[in-house]
Parts: C-alpha cells; structure tokens; sequence
DNA sequence: CTTGCAGCTGCAAAGAGTCGCAATAAAGCG
DNA sequence: CGCTTTATTGCGACTCTTTGCAGCTGCAAG
C-alpha cells in the first residue's frame, strides 16, 4: 500500500514535473477534511503553516491532482467548486434541489451507463465524481 | 402544438412572474440559433434589436428559462457555459479530453441510469444536458 | 383608463477562477 | 557543493457570472 504523497511523488516524476513544498501542503492539507472543501478553504490551512501561498498555486495544484486522478471536484450546487480527495472510494453525489440534501453513491452505480458509452460509442468515459441533481423521495412525496 | 413563446406565456403565467420584452427577445434569439450560444453572443444577438438591455439580464432569463426546462446549459470545456434552447430535442453530449471532439448522444442513453436511481433511492434525477468528458475512439487507438 | 405593487431591469461592484509574466527554486549533473 | 535548466510560484490584471439596490413596468384589480 502506497500513501497519497507516494502516489503523487510517483506521478510526478517521469513526466518532468516537480515535487514542491506548495503541492505537498496543499495534499496534506486535503487529507485532513474528511470531506468537501473549497479551493479558499484550503488557502486559510495552509496558510497556518505558510502564509506566503497564493491562491492561483492551490488552484493549479488542484487542477493538478485531480488530473492524476488523486482529487475530485465538483460544484455540487453552490456555484463554488468542491473538491475531495478521492483515492479508493470513488463515488458520486444525488443533490435534491428542493431540500438541499445530499446522498452518496457508490461508483458502481454508473458502470452500466459507462459500459454502453463504450460499446455504442467506442468512448471511454471518465466520469469521476458526478453531482446529478433532481428531487428526493422525501420532497417528492411530501 | 404550442411555441417556445406560448410555453414560456404558460409557465410565467400563474407563477406571478411577468412576460417582459426582455425575456422575449433573449428566447426569440435563442430559437434563431442553431447550436449553442454564449450569454455573451445572445447579448450581442438582442442588442441589435434593443441596446439597452444588460448582461445580467441575459443570464436571469437563461437561469429563469433553464429552471422551465426550456434551456440547456452546460460548460462544455471551455471554461464558458453554453446554452441552447432543447424543447423537444432532448440529448447530451461526449467530449473527447484530447481531441476535442464532440459527440451528441439522445437523452434515451441515461433512461437505464434514471431508472436505477429511482428504483434505488426513490430519487427522482433532472439530466436535462449533461457533458461527459473522456476519450474518444479514435484517440484511445491513435 | 388609472393605480398600486410585486417582480424586473440596468448598473456598479463583488466573487470565483484563470492567465501572463518576472522572479524563484526543484532536479539533475559534474 | 555549485551550476544550469526549466517547471513553478506569487502577483496583478482579467474574464465570466452573480448580487444588491434604486428606479421602472407588467399586469390585475377597481
Ligand atoms: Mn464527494
Ligand atoms: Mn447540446
Ligand atoms: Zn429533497
Ligand atoms: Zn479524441
């Protein structure tokens, strides 16, 4: 078993990239939430051990990570992006617009409809961490 | 059958919503269009008939008319929400991560899907326009 | 046809995220 | 360890979208 920072490290070397004090925070900063946090979040931590970091290196990090396929990033309906270190639970999120709430599914869920995007359409899908709107049973019921 | 217009006079109506000149000509210009259009584009586009109408306006009435269901909106990749008048063409789109590509899938592809979710978690999912990002065919060989 | 009032509009300013650029510093090498 | 190369950072400017607010107007009631 290989930590995040291993993980990253890996990924990092090889395709010329660098192993920065910035990217290393801002990954340990990511494995402290237990869940989603906004890129501003992440500034304020780090921040605490760094004060000098700016929020367009959070940014570029993120985007970053999440192309390593490390971090998941969604609006999830607040129209400021949410991100997640995902690792080895990914999953995906059932948003009701009129309460509000919030359910999560496994990744599973989605096989099917990947698996007919690639018979149908020879097209590999990578749908990594969904935010499907709609309405609850709740709402709908009540 | 009813037109876009007659639908929106609908949907308005009874809501306590009012009928603007405004919201006329934003749908009007979308009807003209024949794939998607910017908010920036469509203030240009009615800005030929009415100068003074403001930005902000264009995106209330897209918010307004994509809450109706009449509007499809989506970031498509470039960083620029894309809208598009769906009536009844409802579909969503492939987008290849290396290419570019697009593809246009009918919305009948997410009827499994839908259906899991309902029967799953009795959740009710709005996919009116959705963008899925990943490889396409010829890249993945390429 | 007038009036009244919520719902809208235009404007200016704020938020969220991106980009270009000069200075900095990882990494590899001798 | 010191040098060189080049990816990365911090910063300010910029783009896209949303929001607060004061004045305007659709529209329904009289
Ligand atoms: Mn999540
Ligand atoms: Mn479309
Ligand atoms: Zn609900
Ligand atoms: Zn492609």
């Amino acid at each position: 078993m290989s930590s995040d920072l291993e993980v990253l490290q890996e990924a990092l070397r090889g395709s010329g990239q660098r192993l920065t004090p910035q990217r290393m925070m801002v990954l340990s900063a990511l494995a402290e939430q237990e869940s989603h946090v906004t890129a501003e979040t992440l500034l304020d931590l780090v921040r605490l051990d760094y004060p000098y970091i700016n929020l367009s290196t959070i940014y570029r990090t993120l985007d970053l990570l999440v192309e390593l396929g490390l971090v998941a990033e969604t609006d999830l309906g607040g129209g400021v992006r949410q991100f997640e270190l995902v690792g080895t639970h990914p999953h995906h999120h059932l948003i009701c617009q009129r309460c509000g709430q919030t359910v999560e599914i496994g990744d599973d869920t989605l096989q099917p409809l990947r698996d007919r995007l690639q018979s149908h359409y020879g097209f590999e899908a990578r749908m990594d961490h969904f935010a499907i709107f709609g309405v609850c049973k709740a709402c709908r019921e009540g």
